[in-house]
RNA sequence: GCCGGGAUGGCGGAACUGGCAGACGCAGCGGACUCAAAAUCCGCCGACCCUUGCGGUCAUGGGGGUUCGACCCCCCCUCCCGGCACCA
């Protein structure tokens, strides 16, 4: 145990001096105390049943990764969250405050490999750990509630509610092109690749690999999950557009364009260069093969001089087979764009493509358009086709000047489109503005570009060759991971009857526990073969087990609501409690969750909402990212060699010092410079404080209450104290400026011990000056409860600190009697005048206009205007001296 | 390229709705206490100028504008951070 060791050798010095060293703030004893005798009443923190007659508030910050060590971002993430949950419970709420562990994941699995351990001793040994820090840390979590991932207790509710998704059409198997990161040998979802990288390597790129994976229909949500973030109103915009921006949705149009009939193609020129638009003709067959294009400016479909397909497209590997040549010139499109994307610059690709020697009907107009193949279409993206229209559109028209492909002008500005000669029209492109008008465009000619969409798009519905179509960017949820550390997904392949579902009445599928971990040959569950061979529910026959596992944003996206009755065994939770709790009301953390982890739980929500489990639309109505802790201008990191350890920090400055200094720094929603010196600063303020308590704490404990006329003294301490405590009332309720609301802390206990001599004189009376430590102690403690809890019981309180009522702010102690109101001349500050702090604009502009500095620096000149702003300010304007 | 956020003393930051720029803290300087140090307490602390005063001028990334008055609003520009990006 690494207490005391280290002492301070000073100590020694000042043991002669016992009046000292009682005096000294010694926040390690202190903190050392409080922590035990909370540790020991595991019901101080726990909120209230339903039934509680206070209004209920959720608070919660994003609960951890138990790496087994918290780092500065944590401890400043817990402070906001713990200030906030005190101050509430103080303002008489039902507070909910609960923390668990993101327990599941590869680290554990790399720990397991690295010192051979087994992943759930690590984990659980980490959860001890860091749970440790917390409570050293004075956090007020209700730890009735703790919830941890890993736990079968947890995990069976992934597979119970994964079961429930399966018989709704939401979970789904399907082989298909995948993520998959060699560092981490699983798969990834598309939101865990960053610039073509890993997430968790930031060097690895990502590898595509063809695998039969579960999936999570989240884009049969994605018009509400967009539409839902309009009424978020109380999360940051930043946010909001991230998640919007991720969602992508895009109005167009499918239109098919039937393949010609290469066998039946009438002769024509330029047939095989592919460079221009063959005209419609009345002997022209169809193939009766179909290429379908996804495009937003259906409008201009007749400017249409190519269709371009992804090198993946299906068709394109049909004709490629046919053509030898045509099938390595496509390798290589395919070449370059797969080291775009791992490069993870797919916006950066030089174009190329290649003609396949067949054409396709435009079925607007009957023209044939060639068919290339493009290294910038991406397979994934609509139909992973595209009719390119090279006048209208930045990429079709860099590709076509590239290829010498045809280019037709079909939209003109609304105003000077008609007057421009073809010269002039030449230059604008590509035109692409939307506000404009077509030309050239059969019955659609003189439309708006916006009118001939939708009419464009109803004339293919009715002829059957297309439809207005609505993309979306987001992609399913790609949930199998291959490996060990994770919830099993309940599923079993049975010989004869194929993909059947874990019954429900056999849950858990429990993660088997004497396992080998490896990196390599899938999915480690794959070798336990207790694990891995079943028996058919269905048939009774010979089946396997399911042996990847889940996304651990599984875990993630729906703990929250576990908090609220974490030892159901019955079901997830109950239906009622969760709607007593929720929508959670602050939820706290860092911004790096904005699309992840927060889109995932807003999915997860809605689904248990169509499910019948819960009645909100949305799990949380506020939202907060802090800033990231940085030092010396980086992000904490070890490569850079600028981590701070929390621990250290606490052993040399206590944990009030440190929890406060990661509020004091900056205001919570901006990057924190850490600062050990400024930590020390604040452990010197709470010294201050504790110091001034010590001395006239025994003054304040028998006193009685205020009585007669306040001496100007007590005013005036009466005054700060009031004014500061609106500040702060203030601030918990909007701007959360906490370094603000310490900063006035800190000048309230300056004028306090500035006020010191009168003091001790006695100009203060006893029950004055314990009306104001007793609110300083309150105003104190959701920033540094230990100390607070302190003082509070030296002044002689009983009832704990945590329930006491949050003082009030007096309107007629804060107001001030004089003021002071600087006078300027021309706008540049020349005087002040006192007044009193009623004063009418008479009195106040007579003040100022009789001030000797002011009518020496008018010297004689004319009044021009005089500009007055109650209580606020004066500005003289004078006629300009020539 | 597009969309956010930001730039204020030596440093972190304050100035909430257009009204005394630099609160609060750090660092620094000077002093008290002490044999000494630590701890603590007190004072000074944006730059420049002079006639050293209850003085003046300049100053919130740069340039312009609106206003009696701009860190704050408008226009243009520079740099930093974050997100998105052939998305058809």
């Amino acid at each position: 145990m690494p207490t005391n060791q280290h002492s301070e050798p000073t100590e020694k010095a000042v043991t002669g001096d016992s009046q000292a060293q009682e005096m000294r703030y010694n926040p390690a004893d202190i903190e050392a105390r409080w922590q035990q005798r909370w540790e020991s009443q595991p019901e101080l923190y726990a909120a209230e049943p339903a039934t509680s007659a206070r209004p209920k508030y959720y608070v919660l910050e994003m609960l951890p990764y138990p790496s087994g060590q918290l780092h500065m971002g944590h401890v400043r993430n817990y402070a906001i969250g713990d200030a906030l949950a005190r101050y509430m419970w103080m303002q008489g709420y039902n507070v909910l405050h609960p923390m668990g562990w993101d327990a599941f994941g590869l680290p554990a699995e790399n720990a397991a490999l690295k010192n051979n351990t087994p992943p759930r001793q690590w984990t659980l040994n980490n959860i001890a750990a860091m749970k440790r820090q917390m409570n050293r840390l004075g956090l007020s979590y209700d730890w009735r509630n703790e919830v941890t991932t890993c736990l079968p207790e947890y995990y069976r509710w992934n597979q119970w509610f994964f079961l429930r998704m399966y018989e709704r059409g939401l979970a789904y198997r399907k082989k298909s092109k995948v993520n998959w990161c060699p560092q981490c040998a699983t798969v990834l979802a598309n939101e865990q690749v960053v610039n073509g990288c890993c997430w968790r390597h930031e060097e690895q790129i990502v590898e595509q690999r063809d695998l039969e994976q579960w999936f999570l229909r989240i884009t049969n949500y994605a018009q509400e999950l967009l539409d839902d973030l309009s009424k978020l109103d109380g999360w940051p915009e930043k946010v909001r557009t991230m998640q919007r921006n991720w969602i992508g949705r895009s109005e167009g149009a499918e239109i098919e364009f039937e393949l010609e009939d290469a066998a039946a193609a009438p002769e024509d020129e330029a047939r095989t260069k592919g460079t221009s638009v063959l005209p419609a003709r009345e002997d022209v067959k169809g193939s009766g093969k179909k290429i379908v294009v996804f495009t937003t400016r259906v409008d201009t479909i007749y400017g249409a001089t190519s269709l371009q397909l992804a090198p993946e497209h299906p068709l394109v590997k049909e004709m490629a087979a046919a053509t030898p040549s045509l099938a390595s010139a496509v390798a290589g499109l395919l070449e370059q764009q797969r080291a775009a994307r791992e490069a993870g610059d797919v916006g950066g690709i030089e174009k190329h493509g290649v003609f396949t020697g067949h054409y396709a009907i435009n079925p607007f107009n009957g023209e044939r358009l060639p068919v290339w193949v493009g290294n910038y279409i991406l397979l994934d993206y609509g139909t992973g086709a595209i009719m390119s229209v090279p006048a209208h559109d930045e990429r079709d028209y860099e590709f076509a000047k590239k290829y010498g492909l045809e280019m037709r002008i079909v939209v003109l500005p609304r105003h000077d489109g008609e007057a421009a000669d073809s010269g002039a029209r030449e230059a604008m492109l590509p035109f692409t503005e939307e506000n404009s008008l077509l030309i050239n465009s059969g019955e659609f000619s003189s439309m708006g570009c916006e009118e001939a969409q939708h009419k464009m798009a109803a004339h293919a519905e009715q002829h059957g060759f297309g439809k207005a179509k609505v993309v979306f960017r987001l992609k399913d949820w790609g949930i199998s991971r291959q490996r060990y550390w994770g919830t099993p997904i309940p599923m079993l392949y049975c010989e004869t009857c194929g993909i059947v579902p874990v019954p429900e009445s056999e849950l858990p599928v429990l993660l088997p526990d004497n396992i080998e971990i490896t990196q390599q040959g899938g999915s480690p569950l794959g070798r336990v073969p207790e694990f891995a061979n079943a028996v058919c529910p269905k048939c009774g026959g010979r089946a396997r087990r399911e042996t990847d596992t889940m996304d651990t944003f599984v875990d993630s996206s729906w703990y929250f609501y576990r908090y609220t009755d974490a030892r159901n065994s019955e079901a997830p939770f109950a239906t009622d409690t969760v709607a007593y709790w929720f929508p959670i009301d602050q939820y706290i953390g860092g911004v790096e969750h904005a699309i992840l982890h927060l889109i995932y739980s807003r999915f997860w929500t809605k689904v248990m909402r169509d499910l019948g489990v819960v009645r909100n639309d949305e799990p949380v109505a506020r939202l907060f990212t802090q800033g990231m802790v940085i030092r010396n201008g980086a992000k904490m990191s070890k490569s850079k060699g600028n981590v701070v350890s929390p621990d250290e920090m606490i052993a040399r400055y206590g944990a009030d010092a440190t929890r406060m200094y990661s509020l004091f720094a900056a205001p919570p929603d901006r990057d924190l410079d850490w600062q050990e010196d400024g930590v020390a600063g604040v452990s010197r303020f709470l010294g201050r404080v504790y110091r001034f308590a010590a001395k006239y704490g025994e003054r304040a404990k028998g006193a009685g209450a205020a009585s007669g006329e306040l001496t100007t003294e007590s005013q005036a301490l009466l005054r700060k104290l009031h004014q500061t405590i609106r500040k702060i009332t203030e601030d918990f309720a909007g701007r959360w400026h906490f370094n603000t609301c310490i900063a006035a802390i800190m000048e309230l206990v300056n004028t306090l011990t500035a006020a010191e001599s009168q003091i001790a004189e006695g100009r203060v009376p006893d029950a004055v000056l314990a009306d104001i430590l007793r609110s300083l102690t309150l105003l104190l403690a959701p920033f540094a409860p230990f100390l607070a809890c302190e003082i509070w019981e030296q002044l002689g309180e009983t009832s704990g600190l945590l329930r006491a009522p949050w003082p009030k702010f007096d309107e007629a102690l804060a107001r001030e009697d004089q003021i002071e109101i600087p006078v300027q001349i021309m706008g540049k500050l020349r005087a002040v005048v006192r007044v009193s702090a009623d004063a009418g604009e008479e009195t106040v502009r007579d003040a100022a206009l009789n001030d000797e500095k002011v009518t020496a620096a008018i010297a004689g000149r004319e009044i021009v205007r005089i500009v007055l702003v109650p209580r606020k300010l004066v500005n003289i304007v004078v006629k300009q001296s020539v």
